[in-house]
DNA sequence: GACAGCTACCTGGCATGACCATATAGTAGG
DNA sequence: CCTACTATATGGTCATGCCAGGTAGCTGTC
């Protein structure tokens, strides 16, 4: 039970996070959905199956956050590459802003206590 | 839409990281849920409305994380304070560890772009 | 050529939790 | 009496993470 709810609890502190990583994670440029699942899974908590990705970028793209393009894979299935658009990284902007408000208070109330 | 967009996403991360706090802001001491309301206003980024908080008490009691009990107020209406139990000072230290790891990712990724 | 295994994409349905609006009630001041 | 502040509580809505499952291309092996 203590495990239950341990794992429940990082499943809901991870909503809004993933989509602020995935967004971050195509700053570098174009990356398809399959890397971005790869390449967090070597972060430390922010571990994600296929489920996860897909549906977020379908609504970063419906969203018009990113474009999308098919490309050829020299060994497998063809890969959908994803990049960001100006709008797109406009928002990561202010969402990184937001999240290091955030990141600030949760320290200090979790450092502290909030005992003043 | 842009605003829409980022109101939306803030209040998704704000799941569990809200928990978290709470249960953190309990570390120092008994308080009750509209003590806790004006505590957390002060903090940036973590401003709660008594509706938000209310469930996250019941849930915390009803998990066996939190005490709670009656007491009258000196000026109005009875307060209920809430209290940590060993239980919720065990899972929030388990919770400060994921929060820390979770942080240490969600920062090399805004970072670097995850360009490696 | 049948099969396993990896790459790569996508979807339906469920559970969870933040927030709004609203309700209730005690106390104080005009 | 009415407004305002303190204080607790709840029902409904909505977005999201994730599990389970499905499709499909390519490689290697027996």
């Amino acid at each position: 039970m203590e495990e239950d709810f341990l794992a429940n609890w990082t499943t809901q502190a991870r909503k809004g996070l993933l989509e602020l990583c995935v967004l971050a994670a195509l700053r570098g440029g174009r990356r398809y959905g399959y890397d971005i699942v790869k390449r967090l899974s070597g972060v430390g908590g922010l571990v994600i199956g296929e489920g996860t990705i897909y549906p977020i970028l379908s609504r970063f793209k419906k969203d018009g956050l990113v474009d999308a393009a098919l490309a050829e894979s020299p060994d497998g299935p063809a890969r959908k590459y994803y990049q960001l658009t100006p709008r797109g990284r406009g928002l990561l902007g202010k969402m990184l802003a937001s999240w290091a408000e955030v990141r600030a208070g949760v320290d200090h109330i979790t450092a502290t206590g909030d005992e003043s």
